[in-house]
DNA sequence: AACATGATGATCT
DNA sequence: GATCATCATGTTC
């Protein structure tokens, strides 16, 4: 998986709409299509990596296709990918995810019943397949119990076709690049379907 | 002090 | 069903 994976943060991000992301739970495995990302670049003020590796934010400089997990507002866990080069840090957030296998997990995980709530938005997402800071830095394409996989189902270049984008979510620096990618159409994603194309 | 959010309840259609 | 205000809460620098 890791060879197919662009090393760039844009790219990263729209090539990651469409594709799935699976967790293995003791009682079965969970697995989602991803509907909507947003890319937090070099040089971008509101990427964690901004100033320089922390702690917390060391993930983000792991070689790409490894995960980045911290809280936000001290309720919600979220889940990126590391998107460059070792050594530079960035990444690509996960902000919503179509259920596709393993609903019952999500809502157990999730503590809700309706199936478009389970994943749209970020936290939710993270939570619907049970992801907290013991996964931060975990290679997501080495098979392990959260990973990353193509779409058996997508035929090349079809995806792309149907990827919109937008400014970001949530965000106060850097916040009118157009660095939010969904999949159009999608009842799944989180936030506004029509700014920018 | 600021923050890459979500659940809830109010209010409007 | 949409949209909005509110706030709980942990973690960082």
């Amino acid at each position: 998986m890791r060879a197919e994976l662009p090393v760039d943060t844009v790219a990263m991000a729209r090539f990651l709409i469409g594709k799935l992301i699976a967790r293995d739970f003791a009682t079965g495995t969970a697995v989602g299509r991803i509907v909507e990302t947003e890319a937090y670049v070099v040089g971008d003020a509101a990427c964690h990596a901004y100033r320089r590796m922390t702690p917390r934010n060391r993930s983000l400089f792991l070689e790409h296709g490894h995960a980045y997990v911290y809280r936000a507002y001290g309720v919600s866990w979220m889940l990126n990918v590391s998107s460059e080069i070792e050594g530079v840090g960035s990444g690509v957030l996960l902000r919503a995810m179509e259920p596709l296998h393993g609903l019952d997990l999500m809502r157990r995980n999730r503590g809700v019943d309706t199936t478009r709530d389970l994943a749209r938005g970020p936290g939710r997402l993270a939570m619907a397949l049970g992801v907290d800071r013991s996964f931060d830095g975990i290679d997501l394409c080495a098979g392990g119990p959260l990973r990353l996989a193509a779409d058996p189902r997508a035929i090349d270049g079809h995806e792309m076709a149907s990827i919109g984008t937008s400014v970001r979510i949530g965000i106060t620096k850097d916040a009118e690049r157009p660095l939010r990618f969904y999949l159009r159409g999608s009842v799944f994603s989180s936030g506004p379907r029509r700014l920018n194309v």
